[in-house]
DNA sequence: GCTAATAGCGATCGATCGTTCGCTAATGCT
DNA sequence: AGCATTAGCGAACGATCGATCGCTATTAGC
């Protein structure tokens, strides 16, 4: 239908299957995005499916990193001139929470593919481990930011904040994909609150 | 091999294979547990296994019967005798995050079932929703009798409360079996003491 | 305008999926 | 002891999985 197309119509194959192949995934999950369904899906075959990745675990990590970035540009990339500190966290949160509530999300798609993989070794988990590695240090540097400025008292425990702001989200997650809870962005909102004004502290020694 | 055991090793058989479906999927994902690997691990033939379920889902299913067996038989049965209020809801979320920590197990299977699940209509989703609701079921109620007996204060959001003892459970299930953080425990058993001694309060109207 | 390069198709591969057959062989009942 | 019952085997089924081929048809470069 549409051989030789340029290096440039090339990458927009690429990224149509990208795309097809995510919103598989955020429905049905990573493992349950095949070939032949994209093929199909697509109108093209399953080797114009493949080609561009030569195997599927290739396309799986193409679809991780599309996932990352998306969440980046939605959540991390607005906050990129904000100073450190409760106040940037507390906005990461709420786009996080946002954008697990937008249109063709049923929660977050990252942490529904760790739990999917995290059984399972190999590339796919750990570049999903990288990526969650990375916001938990952007988590704990803001926290950090957040008691070096004075925004949360000194008797803060640093990593039980962090346990329980993830927790949050993750009981968001839960309650929008599995009981479409209208009211759990609002919930989680604030739970967040609460814990940045009152932050659990270090246990007596 | 064996035919003809006996109603009774007919049950016993099929106890066998739940059994083994159960460590599969808690170790893979539900979707993983395939009748060519059951047979295969239990030395039988894949018509010896899919026989005394029929179809693959009436397996699925037994398995998340087992699974709702196995976690009331550690969780909620301990406590049956117990006056309902704080002091049981916290016991609870105590046996739920030992549980999660128990060896075989990362983290809780139902949990990781109902992500697996949650975008695929039909019978095992269903199922599997049936047990996470009869548990929020169980924590409404504890936290109502709570409220009650004045072991919470009278301005508690019941609703919030529950959202973040999930929230907190559902950390330390990813802390489990993504990051294998051995205080993950600790820090969940910290955070629900904490909720239940300031619970959140319902908002200014 | 001719030629070299290549994106994608159509066909096919072996493996594995869930399921369905007889059939065998061991058992409970009379 | 003989018979009816049945748990489980071995083999096969159609479908689908991911992957690998030539081959075609279009385009870029000259």
């Amino acid at each position: 239908m549409s051989p030789r197309k340029s290096v440039a119509e090339t990458a927009l194959t690429r990224a149509r299957i990208v795309d097809r192949a995510f919103a598989l995934a955020v429905a049905d999950g990573l493992e349950a995005v095949t070939i032949g369904r994209l093929a199909e899906d697509l109108g093209m075959s399953k080797a114009g499916v493949i080609g561009p990745f030569g195997t599927k675990e290739s396309l799986q990590l193409a679809v991780v990193d599309e996932a990352v970035d998306r969440f980046r540009a939605r959540v991390t990339a607005p906050l990129a001139g904000a100073t450190p500190g409760a106040g940037r966290l507390a906005r990461a949160f709420a786009e996080w929470i946002a954008y697990m509530g937008s249109a063709g999300h049923g929660g977050c798609f990252l942490t529904s593919v760790a739990a999917e993989f995290d059984g399972r070794p190999g590339p796919v988990r750990d570049r999903i481990r990288e990526a969650l590695a990375r916001w938990n240090a952007f988590v704990a540097g803001e926290i950090a930011a957040a008691l070096a400025a004075g925004e949360l008292p000194p008797t803060t425990d640093p990593d039980q904040l962090a346990f329980e702001l993830a927790g949050t989200a993750l009981s968001a997650d839960q309650a929008i994909q599995l009981w479409h809870d209208p009211l759990a962005a609002d919930r989680a909102h604030r739970a967040v609150t609460r814990l940045l004004a009152s932050p659990p502290v270090t246990p007596a020694p």
